[in-house]
DNA sequence: GCGCCGAATTGACCCTGATCAAGGCGACCA
DNA sequence: TGGTCGCCTTGATCAGGGTCAATTCGGCGC
């Protein structure tokens, strides 16, 4: 966790932490500076980058980083640990809207009603870099290369929303779930195959609208059929390819 | 179809159609004009706007607007008429991920893949703005009030789409998919009690994830227990409370 | 060590909504 | 006028997954 880690695979810690970045550098995961960097931009529109940023953290398991009703002022990237956005309707059912891993962001959706929709709550020990959402907006327009960068990760999470939209079996929903979460990692740089399952039972049957039980039977019939390897949280992906063959149609490509 | 309308309900005509605008004014129920004119922007600004936006259509009922794969260029406002947005997986079945009423926009969600991931299908006669997308970009940098707008569009979209995330009865699903029909309607100045439903049984339950013989059932039932009157596609709201309290918990607010 | 508590697993039963099937209604057309 | 085709409705049956309940597991504090 104190360490800086570069891409490639994770061989022991199962919590990831991005790169903590400095000041010239920001931080290697970020999830903007690497748009700004491979559009050619220089110190000084890093440094502007960097001045509206703030670290925020840590939050232990269960704390709010925002909460339902909140002033929408900023958003969150994620550095370590992850996150879950949630709802929790009249009746206090709640309902997970999504997970966050490190270098993904979080708070979108507060944009347009210009206050939190839902709660965020971290699942293990998070960090986060906190972006000033009007000095962003007012920066995003002097960098197009910013701009274009909020536009995509806004259409990149109206995709992903719409991937949970479909009606499909329990089976191919924890088989796409599992994919996409090792997609995920893989994007970041961390293994694809083996990784720490930070959210409950309970919450991962929530999100794919399935009962915690569904979720469990699934998971244990998965590793009977050799799909997977599995003991508590810890995860591992012994044939994706079969995986994929079951969620097929639910995942893109 | 063929003359203006403003704000209030429609005694007849079914089919609402947008302000068609003219080189000065612009559409008046533009999805951008309005934010531009409320920032207090000048001719000069509109003027370039107008520049960007070309009037498309009609295209009749069953007609694509885009289609999967397409490369993404521009997006569309809807002026007239009603579309669906879908996708269809390789074996062949159907995903309707929404329908747009005039006022509307879609394709935002193909900015970030930069291809178009769904088809757009009118469900009957329609007429778009369509917006090329890299000057829009462009024009958002100089007029904040663009950018704002873009955003806010985005981030509206995202919480439209975690609505239909939660498990929710084939009663809540129906009664809360009416509403907010009724309140996308009020929006743009239409009745929110008398509307014409554009779309088939089919298409609902599809959207809805439910099969259309529930969907045709619940109608049914709803009809018998007072709370709507519906003929054919012809529907009525006589109990948008009563609604309201079956969709509880899946509508915002 | 013991005991507690929440999470996870496993089993038994049941309900909602899907599926299959038949029939009605309206639009369109020759 | 009759015929065809799609869409919608209604009925009968069935199964996937929810619910309830009991048990086990693992972590933590004392």
């Amino acid at each position: 966790m104190q360490s800086k880690q570069v891409a490639g695979r994770l061989p022991g810690p199962p919590s990831p932490m991005a790169d903590d970045g400095d000041a010239s550098r920001f931080c290697g995961t970020c999830a903007f500076s690497s748009a700004c960097i491979a559009e050619g931009y220089q110190k000084p529109e890093l440094a502007e980058l960097h001045c509206l940023v703030e670290h925020v953290g840590p939050f232990r398991a269960g704390e709010h980083i925002f909460r339902t009703g909140d002033p929408f002022r900023a958003i969150f990237a994620v550095r370590g640990g992850t996150v879950k956005t949630r709802m929790v309707d009249k009746e206090g059912r709640e309902q997970v809207l999504g997970f966050y891993l490190p270098g993904e962001v979080i708070g979108l959706n507060a944009i347009y009603p210009e206050h939190f929709p839902c709660d965020a709550v971290a699942l293990d020990t998070a960090y986060f870099c906190r972006f000033s959402f009007p000095a962003m907006s007012a920066l995003a327009a002097r960098m197009p290369a910013l701009q274009k960068h909020l536009f995509r990760l806004l259409s990149k999470e109206l995709g992903s929303a719409s991937l949970l939209a479909g009606d499909h079996s329990a089976d191919e929903r924890v088989a796409a779930f599992l994919l996409e979460l090792s997609g995920r990692y893989a994007t970041r740089g961390f293994s694809a195959t083996r990784f720490h399952l930070s959210m409950s039972r309970g919450d991962i049957a929530n999100y794919l609208r399935l009962a915690a039980e569904t979720v469990s039977r699934v998971l244990t019939r998965f590793r009977a059929q050799g799909f997977i390897q599995i003991e508590g949280r810890e995860l591992e992906l012994l044939d994706p390819l079969g995986l994929r063959g079951l969620g097929q149609g639910l995942l893109p490509q």
